[in-house]
DNA sequence: GTCCCTGCAAAAGTTTTGCATTGCG
DNA sequence: CGCAATGCAAAACTTTTGCAGGGAC
């Protein structure tokens, strides 16, 4: 039902097989070389454009999500595709998950201001994670 | 009050002046080379490095804002710093400024349910835009 | 005189693509 | 037999960093 839906069902080799199922086994958002060295753990020989391909084709299918949490230039890939937003600690990079909506008043608000019609969003929210305290940086940095 | 604020604030060298007026001066998001090439125009000899580390600097103290706007691997500068969100359009990838706030009832259940202190968030809208029209994909493709 | 900034150039990483081989339909 | 997928390797880009020269204070 997302965007580019799958009318085409992918065809789920065993390598495509093997990158989902880490990517759905993953609680972090691991990125591309990440997850071709997980792979390459339960599936040695694997190659990296594959493991690749096979995360463009799945995005492309919706079976995962590409993420940016803003940390430089890496994308990074979630296996959970129920809707859920993120929250990025502004401090030490550390993430989270969040199950959030917004009211749908903001998406009509949207879609009449700016003549887009609206079909999602994403929500990166941004604020400090109880590891890092409520505490500013202390003197010394 | 932003992260990182600006205790210390930045030299405006005539160099880092130029990022700041381009940026400030495009309706659109450049990316680092472009911005580089446009800064170029007006102030030729400009090296690429003096304009990334630019860039870096005012979106430390807040003069500009990096945006991930989700095609690949490019980051994006923002000259408004006014909080606005962007939507982009599933089919060309256009984009447009948008004028909304989340209600702060959003901020405080994310807030409790991760224990982060949520201090801000970025919305990227998904949908199609007016020129892609309402129609979805013909039969083909 | 000291320190920061600039420019040029190279390094480090990611993201993409080409191509021959392999396997499945 | 034909086509799509895989692996290896090389491109194409972005993002960062090192250094010597120059200017500002």
């Amino acid at each position: 039902v997302g965007p580019t839906s799958a009318q085409a069902p992918v065809r789920l080799t065993p390598q495509r097989a093997a990158v989902l199922d880490v990517v759905r086994a993953s609680r972090d958002h691991p990125t591309a070389r990440e997850i071709f060295a997980r792979v390459g753990t339960v599936r040695p020989g694997i190659g990296f454009a594959t493991v690749y391909r096979a995360l463009g084709l799945l995005a492309a299918h919706g079976l995962v999500r590409e993420l940016n949490l803003g940390d430089g230039a890496s994308v990074r890939y979630d296996g959970n595709t129920r809707p859920h937003q993120h929250v990025v600690c502004t401090d030490c990079g550390s993430f989270a998950d969040v199950s959030v909506e917004l009211p749908s008043t903001i998406a009509d608000a949207v879609s009449t201001a700016t003549g887009y019609a609206v079909k999602g969003y994403d929500v990166r929210f941004q604020g400090r994670c109880p590891n890092c305290g409520p505490a500013a940086a202390p003197p010394g940095r």
